[in-house]
RNA sequence: GGGUGUGUAGCUCAGGUGGUUAGAGCGCUACGUUGACAUCGUAGAGGUCACAAGUUCGAGUCUUGUCAUACCCACCA
């Protein structure tokens, strides 16, 4: 016996380690199916569940059990990323605790910290995924540092350099002086700041009195300027061009240069020039082949170049500041707003930096990324998306894939004595290229850099199939068939998958990729810790329970929109499970038998037979749906029918049979609601697994249900159940009538129907008994057409409810709203006429237009000719 | 500056190709412990679908514009 409350806690953990146990998440290998596969989105080994993981993990979980009980070969192949910066500033924060610095242990030492780290402390979030449900195969979990896909990345390394198209380079970059590494243009964040604008001024060389005055955000720079830039148009200051000035403090001269960036309506028409920490002057410094001069030391604090060796730059600031004022040189100070680059995982100040660095030609790869996304080979789900991955594509820079970390994949490259570069797959194959370079054996050193951690990432499509080996699953499961990640990596991650794939594999890495929006609190603000608004998803799962949050997250995702936290929401889905629980509970206490399918063909019970099709039409819409990521619209099917359809109705109106006393019909609606109760299970199964099994489990309703079929539609006779759905409008409306006259619940309710006439009370009798007494009526069937549900009319006569067919019915107004209905018709039919009359909208409409109006037209001659009828019958009763 | 969304009930949101009376959950009001379920049931109140113009027989839905709001990209000496 069930008890009489389902708690979810007492059952999810062992329901998922029976499930891991007995095999149910590995792939079938049958090869004669269809291979259906996703890989997971690889959580930072650091990382802890948040509510985007809920919704990530949720909506895959219930494409790959629904494509699971559709028989076909399922792989979610799952695994975690190294996640370079992110570990290394946990490890070295833990080692700080003990006032350790990563310098103290040494490269090795520390690596080897970090792996016993990831030991103890890395499978966090794969526990948090299994509180979820997720039937992800955990015998194949990969690592972004295991030896396999290392060697993936190698190779790949080792190819693309040897294709050109990984490349070492002197280049401005962003820097990280938390860190003390390199970062790429995504890994930095654009913050609003107030700021300050400084306006001074440079002695003009051998002109006593003459100065060019300039504005700047950053003074502290002024020491790596190498040159003055103006523009030739500009009429005030052109005169200047050609000439030299001076940096005051260190009294070096530098040239005033043309050049088109100095924007005459921007500061003072002067730009100071410093190649080495400013993009744009960078660039004009290579046209002008200025010298670059770098002020800045790893740390961010000035170097010896600077007469302020050893400050921060803001100290920098002040004293540079002081210094222009006392050589009276320091003309004004405005408040500026502007904005200053962060890191994202530092939220230190970003500089740009003059370093030696190993880019990716990622405008190169960008080519058939965008080729194969325009062919149609990847689709993207909201479409929406694809015009923000072209966009970015196009005018993608060469992605700087050095790190000055020691977490990673340290780059297989290798330094001869004379700086020669070496890129092989191992060391054993650099020292023997070098042996054959130099004609003799040379000592090597390694590359100290490691990769940026995308790098690795953007191989998971094919890197945890088993590539570079030969392999069954690569075979298999390559292409991958969907890809669900979050709109916010597409850059990071989707487009890198994408470069990368086309590049080595010469195949897209997924067909299809869904992105959903983010999670947010309920008002609609992002969740951040430092706004104290974020809501941990295994809270919500203590509460309410996996499925709970599950088919919230099923329910709110709608077109990759961001998803609004709704706690009482969640708490409305724990509710109907234990609806469910409880409707599994009703049949199993009126002697259902949920072992055997009853065959649907020789069910005769009218409710019965529209219970039935009800199921039927929903698992083929829920289907649907699911085939086109609309994940709420089968959600909300699922519930409605299981609620709305098959507990507010079915066992209602099953209750006179089953607690009568026609053996016969009894038996029947058993083995139909087993049927029906035994298929809400199999299409909710993928939105609430474990509720699902432990019902199927409890009822003995065979086998393990995550492996069982989904079911198969019948198809529909077409009209099978409109007469219970009259019924329904009928009781509705006593209930409405009832309420409204505030008549008690007992009050006895007379059902006059065409001569036959049942007594009732009670809510469940009421229903039961008066479905009975309308089911039995042959008109019925007739009358549940288009336009007779509106026939009946509910009285009231001496505190009875009287239900009324015939008699005093108002057909007459019925009559008249059927004409105004007719006319308007009429009118359409006009129009549609007149339209196609005109020949000028004939020839000139595109000819699926014209096809249009003409089906419009014929459609509604067809509600026409309906009406009439309706209105033909109606005559004979007024 | 360029781009992409969003604006529908008190709140959070649904409303694939225009089509009878615009829906859900929560909240609210009234009633109800009936032999699955009070984590429940029944009934009800609550909407000028941001605004304006247009297309159409017909617009929440399509077009244009306005306002509000969120995000992305780029730039800002």
């Amino acid at each position: 016996m069930l008890d009489k409350n389902y708690n979810p806690k007492d059952w999810e953990e062992k329901i998922y380690e029976n499930w891991e146990n007995t095999g149910c998440f590995a792939p079938s290998m049958d090869k004669s199916k269809e291979a259906f596969s996703i890989v997971i989105p690889p959580a930072n080994v650091t990382g802890v569940l948040h509510m985007g993981h809920a919704l990530d993990y949720t909506l895959q979980d219930i494409l790959i059990r629904y494509n699971r009980m559709l028989g076909k070969n399922v792989l979610w192949q799952v695994g975690t990323d190294h996640a370079g910066i992110a570990t290394q500033m946990v490890v070295e924060r833990n080692l700080a605790k003990q006032g350790i610095s990563r310098h103290d242990l040494g490269r090795e030492k520390f690596v080897e910290t970090v792996w016993k780290w990831r030991e103890e402390s890395g499978g966090t979030i794969c526990r948090q995924l299994r509180r979820l449900g997720a039937s992800c195969d955990w015998t194949r979990e990969r690592f972004t540092m295991d030896e396999g896909l290392s060697r993936a990345v190698r190779k790949i390394f080792v190819n693309m350099y040897k294709d050109g198209l990984i490349y070492k380079a002197k280049k401005l970059v962003n820097w990280d002086a938390k860190f003390m590494t390199a970062v790429s243009d995504l890994e930095v964040v654009q913050k609003e700041t107030n700021g300050k604008m400084y306006y001074y001024r440079y002695p003009i060389e051998g002109k006593d009195g003459e100065f060019v005055q300039i504005a700047t955000t950053r003074p502290e720079t002024m020491f790596g300027d190498t040159a003055v830039a103006i523009s030739k148009d500009n009429a005030k200051l052109a005169h200047l061009i050609g000439k030299n000035c001076i940096i005051p403090i260190i009294n070096r001269v530098i040239p005033i240069v043309a050049d088109e960036h100095a924007d005459p309506t921007k500061g003072t028409g002067a730009v100071k020039i410093t190649p080495a920490h400013d993009f744009n002057d960078f660039e004009v410094g290579k046209r002008h082949n200025l010298p670059m001069i770098n002020v800045l030391n790893a740390d961010a604090t000035l170097n010896e170049n600077t007469p302020f060796a050893g400050m921060t730059t803001m100290a920098a600031r002040e004293a540079t500041i002081a210094k222009l004022s006392e050589l009276g040189l320091m003309d004004k100070i405005e408040e500026h707003p502007m904005v200053v680059p962060y890191g994202d995982r530092s939220g230190v100040v970003i500089e740009p930096m003059l370093t030696d660095q190993w880019f990716v030609d990622a405008p190169k790869l960008a080519v058939e990324a965008i080729r194969a996304v325009e062919d149609g080979e990847v689709k993207f789900l909201p479409k929406n998306y694809e015009k923000i991955y072209f966009e970015w594509m196009r005018n993608i820079q060469p992605w700087c894939i050095s790190r000055q970390l020691w977490w990673g994949h340290q780059m297989p490259i290798w330094y001869g004595p004379d700086g020669h570069i070496f890129c092989e797959e191992n060391e054993e194959d650099a020292l023997s290229a070098a042996a054959e370079f130099y004609g003799h054996q040379e000592k090597l050193t390694r590359e100290t850099d490691v990769l940026d951690t995308w790098f690795s990432s953007g191989l998971w499509a094919f890197s945890t199939l088993g590539w570079p080996d030969k392999s069954e699953f690569l075979d298999m499961f390559y292409p991958t068939s969907v890809l669900v990640t979050g709109f916010d990596i597409i850059f990071f991650w989707v487009a890198r998958m994408m470069m990368m794939s086309m590049y080595m594999m010469k195949r897209v890495p997924f067909n299809t990729v869904y992105l959903h929006g983010l999670v947010r609190d309920e008002h609609g603000h992002k969740m951040s810790k430092s706004k104290g608004n974020t809501v941990n998803p295994l809270d919500m799962i203590d509460t309410y329970g996996a499925d709970a949050l599950r088919f919230f997250m099923a329910a709110m995702e709608t077109q990759g929109r961001d998803i609004n936290m709704n706690e009482a929401r969640i708490a409305g889905y724990r509710n109907f499970a234990t609806k469910l629980w409880n409707a599994a509970r009703y049949g199993e206490m009126n002697g259902v038998d949920f072992g055997h399918d009853i065959d649907v063909n020789t069910v005769e019970g009218k409710i019965n037979r529209w219970v039935i099709a009800k199921a039927e039409k929903t698992i083929s819409k829920v289907g649907r749906d699911l085939e086109s990521f609309r994940f709420a619209d089968a959600a909300n099917a699922v519930y409605q029918f299981a609620w709305g359809d098959f507990c507010d109705w079915y066992i209602e109106m099953s209750k006179p049979v089953l607690y009568g006393d026609d053996e016969k019909a009894k038996a029947e609606t058993r083995g139909v609601f087993a049927y029906v109760l035994r298929r809400i299970m199999l299409m909710g199964h993928p939105f609430m697994p474990f509720i699902t099994t432990q019902i199927w489990q409890s009822l003995q309703m065979g086998g393990e249900l995550m492996l069982q079929s989904w079911p198969t539609s019948r198809k529909s006779n077409g009209d099978e159940g409109k007469a219970v759905d009259w019924v329904i409008e009928v009781v509705s409306a006593i209930r409405s009538l009832r309420a409204e006259m505030n008549l008690p619940a007992g009050a006895k309710l007379k059902a006059y129907l065409s001569g036959c006439s049942k007594e009732a009370c009670g809510y469940a009798k009421e229903m039961g008994e008066v479905v009975c007494a309308l089911a039995k009526l042959e008109f019925l069937e007739q009358l549940a057409g288009e336009a007779a549900s509106s026939m009946v009319q509910v009285g009231l006569t001496d505190g009875v409810v009287l239900l009324e067919l015939k008699g005093v019915v108002d057909f007459a107004a019925e009559y008249e709203r059927l004409s105004k209905n007719l006319a308007q018709l009429d009118k359409n039919l006009q129009g549609y006429a007149e339209k196609l009359g005109n020949a000028a909208f004939v020839e000139r409409a595109p000819q699926k237009v014209v096809e249009e109006e003409k089906k419009r037209q014929e459609e509604a001659l067809a509600a026409r000719a309906k009406v009439e009828a309706a209105l033909a019958r109606l005559k004979n009763l007024v």
